[in-house]
DNA sequence: CTGAAAGCGCTAACAG
DNA sequence: CTGTTAGCGCTTTCAG
């Protein structure tokens, strides 16, 4: 910065000024030391920016994978409207792993972002601490946890499964079977299961019949294994709830090639509101949880605590899931 | 850290190589400083450290979208590889366009990195000027330039969908239509096209049959809006041969809504290897471009030129895509 | 194994 | 509209 302040023959604080698009440093002077920038190869060097102005210009979001199309669209979201403030997103995946939450929010925390957005509302009893201790705004979102941190932009995930559960019992399907729900380190999909649970007890229908799809992250070739499963265990069954519509779709493509017919024989119920369950044949119905609507709210969520002009209605919002009855679970 | 150090007796420097796991620091002393700095709430500023020390510990990359499966995967080799030598990623979108990449690779350059990995060969003039005077190992990925910025990891495009075109043509498919490649911004879906063309007219056939999907990113919808449009203007297809994976999934929900079997009437080519192509009924061919291995790939080639000793092998990568030939393109 | 001095590259605060 | 001074929180370097 010196060098191209003796270059153009002002002073590296002007040059700042000038990088900075500060109104007092008059336009002429502004373009030459641009120019002059640009022609030495200058980069400005924000680290030091960062330091000494204390701020970063950016926020630091946790997803638990990035190969998640909610969690893209949530964080796709969240990068367009911080934009809109020159904020940028600092992006770490937690593996679904709440041992590498803990290890990624303290790599991210000492970067000093200007606020925390973390998906889920569990986490380690440090991790919890660091956020708290952090002296930024904490959103946490896709979930409704108990005992927030901070603010929360999410919904109850056992709820949101309920709609599910009811609805394939309204179409006449009793003999149902949940396939996900992982509880060592899917929390949310733990959740979903537990709404099956719930669900069934209040009709009174058996809530027992539940595969295990493995670990996270859900895949389409899970769902066609769990379906297999569910087949040969429970050759009544008439309907499968599924943990996440990609789970949905591979229980589906089980069903076409042993010819059981969907939803005639067998209804199938998504989570999610992926692209694929709008796309196949027959459509797959599931539940809408507003992805990028959760991603739009955390972020003007937390700019607003950033601001310091955070209303009471900011630090809890709910999202609320809808259910999108298809024809994977109605017959004509 | 003065706190810290005050607090434990010691100096500040002391406690800089505690936690920096510096081995001349006494291994009680070490203990008793982290448990301070723990007790005190004390969380260590990469960006000072990352100042003085001119080493920030991260990689900056670059992919078109977040909500790509084959990218993601690309960018989860690379953090895998890069989490071995404590190396981070900071990752960007360019939306697939490059006036957009332009001011991402700015932004990117201005925080440090201490390699710079992006997808694609094509970019304006100064991003180009700006990456060969980062004066930092660059990785230009997933695609083959004429004339490489620095090094490159990639295949090309062209031939690979040259692979698809060559296999329907194989099959008995003579009336083929392509779906997808976008001029304005996706550089390698127009690559993809591109080869179509070659292929076809190599074998002495028509390849003037194109459809246009739209914009990036590339859809299932896009795909069966498409497939529409190629059923209605050429009657006589018996071979389509998209652009993805995911609108080549559309195109054949489309043909399934339309009674259009496949692949007795009309075959199916995808491009990419998702997942969706291998749990579909029928599975869809596919070409496979190796996403992960890519990734691993220009990870190693950056942290060899990082160390100083990437050799000539190193600096161009090809990667060779595979054909997978799957039901969708061929009668049984 | 530990410490003191100096400085990374920028900007806040104040002055003109 | 422009400049000067000091310092952000760490680590390099040199010294013990």
């Amino acid at each position: 910065m010196s060098d191209v302040a003796a270059a153009v023959g002002v002073s590296p604080m002007t040059v700042s000024r000038a990088f900075r698009r500060d109104a007092s440093v008059s336009l002429k002077t502004r373009e030459k030391i641009l120019e002059t920038a640009a022609a030495l190869g200058y980069v400005f060097d924000s680290r030091a920016s960062t330091l000494r102005s204390q701020k970063t210009g950016f926020v630091a979001v946790t997803i638990p994978s990035i190969n998640n199309a909610n969690f893209a669209d949530t964080v796709g979201a969240i990068s367009a409207e911080l934009a809109q403030s020159d904020l940028q997103v600092l992006l770490g995946y937690t593996n679904y792993d709440l041992d590498d939450e803990e290890r990624l929010i303290e790599q991210l925390l000492r970067r000093r972002p200007e606020a925390l957005i973390v998906t889920g509302g569990s986490h380690s009893a440090h991790a919890r601490t660091m956020m708290s201790n952090a002296g930024i705004p904490v959103v946490q979102m896709w979930d409704e946890p108990q005992d927030p941190v901070d603010m929360v932009v999410g919904f109850s995930n056992g709820q949101a499964m309920q709609l599910m559960v009811r609805h394939m019992i309204d179409q006449g399907r009793r003999n149902l079977v949940f396939l996900g729900g992982d509880d060592r380190s899917d929390v949310r999909g733990a959740e979903r299961r537990e709404g099956f649970i719930t669900a069934m007890r209040s009709a009174g229908l058996p809530a027992d019949r539940l595969v295990d799809t493995g670990t996270p992250p859900v895949s389409m070739h899970q769902g066609a294994l769990a379906m297999q499963q569910a087949l040969r265990q429970y050759p009544d069954l008439n309907g499968v709830v599924c943990v996440s519509d990609l789970s949905a779709f591979g229980a589906m493509s089980e069903c076409q090639r042993q010819q059981v017919p969907v939803p005639d024989q067998v209804a199938i119920g998504g989570f999610g509101a992926y692209d694929i369950s709008g796309q196949s044949v027959p459509e797959i119905s599931t539940v809408e949880v507003h992805s990028k609507e959760i991603g739009t709210r955390a972020a003007q969520a937390a700019l607003a605590a950033i601001n310091g002009n955070a209303t009471q209605q900011d630090r809890i919002q709910n999202v609320v899931p809808v259910l999108i009855p298809r024809a994977s679970t109605q017959r004509d």
